[in-house]
DNA sequence: CATGAATGAGAATTCATTCAT
DNA sequence: TATGAATGAATTCTCATTCAT
């Protein structure tokens, strides 16, 4: 229904992530990010049809826009284990850069909202047929063990990346992309492993 | 400065967690809790001081036994790898048994309230100081690689189990347990490999 | 669903007839309506779903009492005249003695709601069914005319009342009991005149 | 304030009546009548200073227009049965022929809104004494009872005639216009009526 | 200890009206 | 004149928490 539209629309999802990022999802009230964007509160039902529909907004833009550069990124490359790197670089550079981004929708909007949880599915659902893609491109090249789930394989490659940036959410104290490279050896050594038998 | 005494105590607990899991924790009022308990809205009152202690509660006896028990299992076995797949066997086990623990403790209360969050960090730390001695353990027998970042070789370990049962709470297609095995080759591949040297 | 006890409901109800008398329904906030009734907001639903439901209960308990205590008084009475004396009499009576209930019940909840229509609906059948029974009545035992439509007929002496009442309410010049009299004979002469064979 | 003028002014007015006379009243914002009339929701402002005055136009024109009718209807008979007779006929006749109007006039607009209703008033009071002059006229050529209080006799056939419409909006069973004739015979057995000294 | 009726602050949403263009 | 995006006051309903019994 809603018209979305240049200036407002952003400035109204651009206040949403700042404020969720601040005040928890739980804690952001229309009328506190109507006043962050400097519209009315009505304002905002101009460009959402309700506040709900504004956070899958949120969730489809920004993370939306998150993965797309991931994905572009990703395919300049050709090589499966440059690939991988280029996945968990740009994964922990690019939210270690955006801590709201990081905040509101790795974390506030991972929340189980049966509704919002099948809005948001759809844009994480990219994001892991992306690392699924990328594992079967390794298997098919022999480079990762074929033998592997690429389903649980993938579901390792997130949950990793997930629960390193959810750590630094919450406890800044190291460098986010300065992890980078510990993080694509242990993913590769688990990938690319022919069940111990190097031992 | 509530009490916590037995019989009600107990019940009001229990009831929480089924109410959750069942409603979702947005919708789960005090008077839904206090009913499924067989106790009157006042009475939750009497044991827990707020709606939020109340949780931090459900979540510390909850997941606090989830992992007092696979200590317990694990401090029974004294080679390394086994306990790595104890762990691995216990965490999807425990959990694909007790559906209401999965859905509450690792979905509905992992919001980032930061009341809650602090409180139900002290017992998820609990967890990850046994996954961090674990590997600590690995290293100094020389048999996990030893350049590895515990914390970080943890969150791999901890987040990719996380997303294995988040995924199965969502989509509950195959057997969690069942899956061990793979997990735990994945985990430990990547454990003990050193920098692929073995190609 | 919410319960309906005494000392609290009825003042609530008693309360919504008094402030919609005053203040017209489209004025008439819950916050008034449970100030009038010395009730904090909230406590109007443990009575009421919601206000809708509430109004339709304001009809069916007032004017429900209203055509019952009618139908009583009609039932006393076994010569159809007499009926039909007493109809227009407690009507106008019944109705000059209770402004409020006039003022809610004939024109303020009169609305064209489609919910509020339905529940209005039934109470007032029933006092239509009521006024067509003495239609039948009478032409049962001869004494009005057999050729009338009843529906028509009973169209004809609501719709007699009902403005009459309705002219009172927006201008209280003179007793409406007091012109029972003069009503009467004028419905009367309607009911029994054979198509003006008196001419 | 406003200036009245053609095309536009008659384009809302007509939108107003079928927006409403389709969603009721409460459901016909401006928004929507200005969509319907195919004009900007600010521009209903360049011809009517608020809703209010827009919906008392409404009743002034397309009622006002009704009652002119049936006046220079009844302008052209000089017998006063006759008189009656078209009285009954055009009123059902004509609402029968204009559903939006009898909604709308008739069923919507009938509401209490005490700005409303005196506005509303003027018109309906024309319509009264149109009725009221008819039964002047009829008493003073002997041919109505001379006892009759003018006002109660206009309640009796106009709160008849409202009563048999509304009925009709509401449930469109029969024909209007049908029921003229019982109708008439009805009122002016009434109207006639010597106190039943005939029977 | 237990109760559950009562509380009232709080939040999403609507819509008549305005005004810069 | 005409527009329609923007406004923000207003209103219903929810629910954690309290307290008289």
């Amino acid at each position: 229904m809603a018209k979305k539209k240049g200036e407002k629309y952003d400035a109204i999802l651009g206040a949403a992530v700042k404020v969720i990022a601040v005040n928890g999802y739980g804690n952001s009230q229309i009328s506190k990010i109507a006043k962050e964007a400097g519209v009315a509160d009505g304002t905002v039902y101009l460009y959402f049809d309700s506040k709900e529909e504004m956070m899958v907004d949120v969730f489809n833009e920004f993370l939306g826009g998150f993965i797309e550069e991931i994905r572009h990124e990703m395919s300049e490359i050709t090589n499966t284990a440059d690939k991988l790197k280029k996945l968990v670089e740009a994964h922990l550079t690019k939210l270690e850069n955006d801590h709201d981004l990081a905040i509101v929708c790795l974390v506030e909007l991972r929340r189980p909202d049966p509704q919002l949880r099948q809005a948001t599915g759809d844009v994480l659902r990219r994001y892991f047929h992306l690392i699924e893609d990328l594992i079967e491109e390794g298997q098919a090249s022999g480079f990762f063990n074929p033998e592997l789930n690429k389903y649980l394989a993938r579901q390792m490659i997130f949950g990793t990346l997930d629960e390193i940036v959810i750590s630094w959410v919450f406890n800044r104290r190291h460098s986010l992309a300065a992890q980078a490279p510990q993080v694509y050896k242990m993913l590769l050594n688990s990938l690319t492993g022919h069940s111990r038998q190097c031992s």
